[in-house]
Parts: C-alpha cells; structure tokens; sequence
DNA sequence: CATAAAATTGATATCGTTGTCATATAGTTG
DNA sequence: CAACTATATGACAACGATATCAATTTTATG
C-alpha cells in the first residue's frame, strides 16, 4: 500500500499558506488574490491532493453520495440510467449508489428511509415505477432531494425529467395508420407504471383522430416482460380470424420479441401477415429477426439530466427551485412493419 | 428536511455511559459488560442511533466503499455482478461505486489509481476483460486490496473467484457428440477476454478426446457481441456445402443470437438442418425462436462471493490471506439442438 | 484480608476538512 | 493623511467517530 495522501496541512505547509486558504481554493470561493490561488493550486498538482471525502463529509455534513433507487427494471433501460448518471456524478465529484428493491414491498417507505440514513445520502434519483408512487415520492421529499424520471409527470415543485410518451405512442399510431393498418392490436404495459396509460392514451387517441373504431378485443393486458408478451400474443391471435389484425403495437420491446416468438411458433409471418412494433428500442429489437420498428427515447441524456439537476440542487447553484425536462423521441423503422396493399 | 441524525454523543448521554463504551458496542469490541451493552444497544435503538460514516471513515482511515471497475460487458452479465455484490455490501455497511471504463485505454492504471483516490475506496473488484490484465492487476494490488472475477484464473496470491469454462465447454461439446454431430462450427470470443481461450480450448479437447478431426475452417473468430456473431456464421454458412457442418458453437449466447438470426435470412431451418448452443444463459437464449441451449455460470453468487472476501480481506476477519473458489455451471437444455439420425 | 490480575470504563487526543470570526493589508475618499 | 471600505488571509473551534492510555471496578489468589 503505497498510496500515502497529501492533506491539506501538507499543501498549506509547502505553500506557505494557512489551511483555510487551501480551503477556499478548492472550494472556489471568493476573496483569494490570483497569485496566491496559483501558487496553491500548483502545491496541490505537486503534491497530488485530493481532498479527504469524509473530512469535507463530516465537516459540511454531505457525502456526495446520490442513491439511485430502482426495481428490477428492464436491464438494457437500467443500464442506461446508470451510465448517464455515473458519467454525470463523476464530473461533479459525486458517487452513486445502488438501491434495488422491490416497488411492492409495504415497508418500502421505512428501508429507503433507513437506507438514506445509513448511507448519508445527498439525493435521490428515482426510476419508474418508484417514481410513478406520488405519495412514497412526497414523504421523501420531506427527507433528501429528489430527482425523478418518469413519463408524463412533470409535477409542480419538483426536479423531474419526462418523456411524452403519450405523444410517441401517438406518433406511431399514426404511422402504422398512415400505411393502411386499421386493425391494430394493442398489448398494455405494467398497471404500476405511469407510461403504460400514456402509451395506451397515446394509440386510443391516434385511433379517434382517424376515426377507426376502438375495438376492445384488440386489446390485451402486458407487463412489459417477455412472457407477458407471449400471453398478450396468445390471446390476440387465437381471435385473429375475426378481427383481421394487420398488426400489433407491443407497449415495449420485450413483449414484441414475446409477440415474435409466439408468432414464429404460429407461422404467422411477420412483417407479410402481421406487422409488430415496439417501444424502447432496446437491443432486443434490433437483434430479433425480423428486427423490430420501434421508438427510442434518449434515456441515458434523460438519466444524465436528472442528476445534474439533483446536484445544482443540493450545492445550492440553483436557488432550490424545481427544474424539469421534457425529452424528445424518434421513431426507428425497421423490417417487422409493411404497407398494406 | 426532518431527519435530524443522534450521534454518539447523544447515545452515551442517554445510557450514561461514554462514548468510548458506545463505540465498543457499535463495533462489537470485546470488554463490554452484558449489561452495559443491553443499555446502550437499547438507547441505540430507542433514538434510532446510526453511526455516522463519514466519522468513522475519517477516524479510521476507511471509506466503507468499494470501485466496481469493468468494460461495458454484457448488460445481462453486468447487472447479475451487480446485483451479486450489491446483496453482500449492504449486508456488510459497505457501498459500491461504479467505475466503467476502457480497458484498451492507456491511461487505464492511472486513471483508476486516480479513482481510488478520489474516492477513498477500500477496496477494488475487478471484472474481465479487466482481471484478464495481469500487470495492471497487480500494479493496482500494491495500492489496494483487491477481488477479481475472471475464469480460470486461480492465481496464486490473490482474491479470486473463477468458473471452469473449459470444463464447461468440453461437456457442451461432448454433449453435441453424444447426439452425433461431428463436424461442429466454433465461434470464439473477444480474444482480450481469458474466458475466450478456456471455452477454446475446452472445445477442441473434447473434439480430440473423442477422435474427431479438428478442421479449422470451422472456426470463426468473434467478440462476444451480436454483430460479430452475424458476421461469423456468414463466414460458416458460406462453406457449408463442403464442410457439411450440423452444429455451431458459439462462445456465447449474443453471438448464437446473431448465428440466428443469419440463419433465419438464409432459410437455414435450426435446429433440423444446424444444431446450435451458445453459452451464459442469458435472457436472449431463452427468448429466442427457437430457444438456444446454453451453459449457465452463477454468476450473482460468485460476485457475491468476490465481494464477500474482499470485505473480509479489508476488515481483517481473515488473516489476509489470499481466498479462491471455482463455482460451478450447469448445461440447459433447449430447442435448438437436434439429434442426428 | 491484602494484593495482584483481569475485566470494564472513561478522559482526551485525533482524523482532515469547513465555518466563524478576527486581523492584516491595500485601496479609496474627503 | 486620517478614516473608512473592501479585499485577503489566518487562528482556532467543530463535525462525529475511533485510538490511546489511564483509571476504576471486579474477580482471583495466597
């Protein structure tokens, strides 16, 4: 173990300056003359220092460490999130910390409090479906900072990044509309998550606006897992002579390729007989085969954003005000959708 | 903000005792009467005592963190580690933080030495391709203590966990004998990963073990990703009509994704004309059509295990002495592998 | 019962920072 | 040039824990 650090007694030591001067320097505050800010900040590149964490820690009662709480999403989404936060956490000095759990579990409230204690937390950043739970996301509040990433919920006094996923789901609609698709299924997402009514809201709306008749029979109920999909399918397609289904819009990518298999199992061919698209544009879509039309909505952007403004939050840049974002999607054609004739 | 944290001076208050005593509970040490402990793990209790750790890390030259360090490996692998070492942590008081990297990158040492330091860990874990570097390994292992997951590699004098992928390869390959396939295609992985020479080797053992000729055109060079495995089976299929390949072995389950999905576009009916089995147990394996045999690692339990002695190293617990352990895996079994007549 | 040995317990220094407040220096003004 | 302001700097306490070492109490021993 060679690693022995300098301390701010050695910089101000070597730079013959008294230690609150250090101080300042690193923390860029105000009132020190150019000359002694050069002369301490080349100290400090010799010597190599770099402050003590859990001084500054204990010192100015942070930790600079942001919890990111989440259940058991999508693990392609999930990644995502994290590299966006990461790179953004590592440019302001801030490490992350993991708190998977269960979005069920009653006593939910009392472990992330429990964990924020324990951990010292700075902030929090919360992923769907935590942060679609209002009243868990307010009684937090009460306790720590708080970033959200959710769909569709910029809300009032908070730091919050969104989608409009309503909008995207309308979009691609649309599209499939526009290719001559009036019998589209529809598979639902996870009840507990605020995106799954925005994707539905934003299909029933593309519909109206067209005036294609709402069929409830094209709907099935999903969760966003792959056998989900697989269910969903099922139930679809054992009604297809009947309702003539020229396509299905899978509420997100792992219950397309569900979707996929099913059909594959079926022969039904996919794009000929039945067109699929998807949501996420998650790895899955481009590598199932035919690979699936989908949206992509710039997650890790969102993620990055959500803990920049978590971090202004808490070191007080920005004057405590709420700041929210709504991020833009695009829409990925691929091989798994066909005109109709 | 209403989390207002008691310190230990607010515990040795209530119990009357010191703080010194309280620290002795806290941290278990031995010389604490039955009774004052009762009275002082109560009050703990009663006014919801946690130890501040920035405190603690400041006082006793810990941090309680420990760097995740890896090159953006598969997200399904990724997130088993994670969740493996997360589990054990939060157990143990201590927190991870996530460092992603390049591992080509030639400031790679330095910069992860400027982590460390940064960061103030206490520990370091390691995955490949990163373990597979044996000098930066063992640069890093003079600063820190350090755990490494990577196959094959029981080595002496360090924290490692391992898996016998030869082991595993050879029993796959002679699982495709058994069935009479003879003439199996190989697709090899990324070549900086050590796991990618065991799965090899384990291949061209089980070939020798039982009489069959080794024919280099069968083999296929890749990365591990799902594009290289497109790319490696048009190599293969292109030369089939000489090589009479029935099988194809892909180092894992990405690159037989990819085999699939060539497959599909070229008509080549699996597993009735080509067998195929990959390797990981990912969820692409199972989703598939059809679904791919695979070979299934512990992965969560062996981070879990990597960061269990890691812990124990820093704590001390263990006479410092180097700890390992090979985990085993199991062969699964699925639809895209076919019996020769 | 005196005394030594062992088991408990506590007073105080210390870790490396930031916060508070005082002081020194330079610059401005009438 | 005195008096005042603004700017620059430092001395020292404090954050909340652990470490050292001494003091006290209990138990064992002859």
């Amino acid at each position: 173990m060679v690693l022995k650090k300098a301390t701010i007694n050695d910089v101000a030591a070597h730079a013959k300056v008294s230690i609150k001067t250090v101080s300042r320097v690193i923390n860029n505050e105000y009132g020190v003359s150019r000359a002694t800010k050069d002369k301490v900040l080349n100290t400090i590149k010799r010597l190599q220092y770099v402050p003590n964490k859990a001084a500054q820690g204990l010192r100015s009662k942070k930790s600079f460490l942001i919890g990111l709480i989440y259940d058991n999403p999508d693990k392609f989404y999930l990644s995502d999130i994290q590299s966006g936060i990461l790179e953004r956490c590592a440019i302001n000095g801030f490490s992350v910390v993991l708190f998977p759990c269960d979005y069920q579990d009653q006593k939910l409230f009392n472990k992330v409090r429990e964990f924020i204690l324990r951990t010292n937390l700075d902030g929090l950043i919360l992923t769907p479906p935590i942060s679609d739970m209002k009243d868990l996301v307010q009684k937090l509040q009460e306790d720590i900072p708080i970033s959200i990433i959710s769909p569709g919920l910029l809300t009032e006094n908070k730091l919050c990044v969104s989608s409009d996923d309503l909008k995207a789901s309308y979009d691609m609609t649309s599209h499939l509309i526009g290719l001559g698709h009036k019998n589209i299924g529809f598979i639902k997402g996870h009840i507990d998550h605020g995106a799954t009514q925005y994707r539905y809201d934003g299909y029933l709306k593309a519909l109206a606006d067209n005036n294609i008749d709402f069929n409830k029979e094209n709907i099935a109920q999903g969760d966003f897992s792959f056998d989900s999909g697989i269910k969903a399918a099922k139930k679809i397609f054992n009604k297809k002579d009947h309702l003539k289904i020229t396509s299905i819009f899978a509420s997100n990518d792992a219950m397309a390729a569900g979707v996929l298999k099913v059909a594959n199992e079926e022969n039904i061919l996919i794009p000929e007989e039945i067109s699929l698209v998807g949501f996420d544009n998650s790895p899955t879509a481009s590598q199932a085969w035919p690979s699936i039309t989908t949206i992509e909505q710039p997650v890790k952007e969102m993620a990055a954003f959500a803990a920049q403004i978590l971090i202004d939050n808490i070191q007080n840049k920005v004057n405590k005000k709420p700041v929210s974002k709504i991020f833009d999607y695009e829409l990925i054609f691929r091989e798994s959708v066909k005109k109709i004739k």
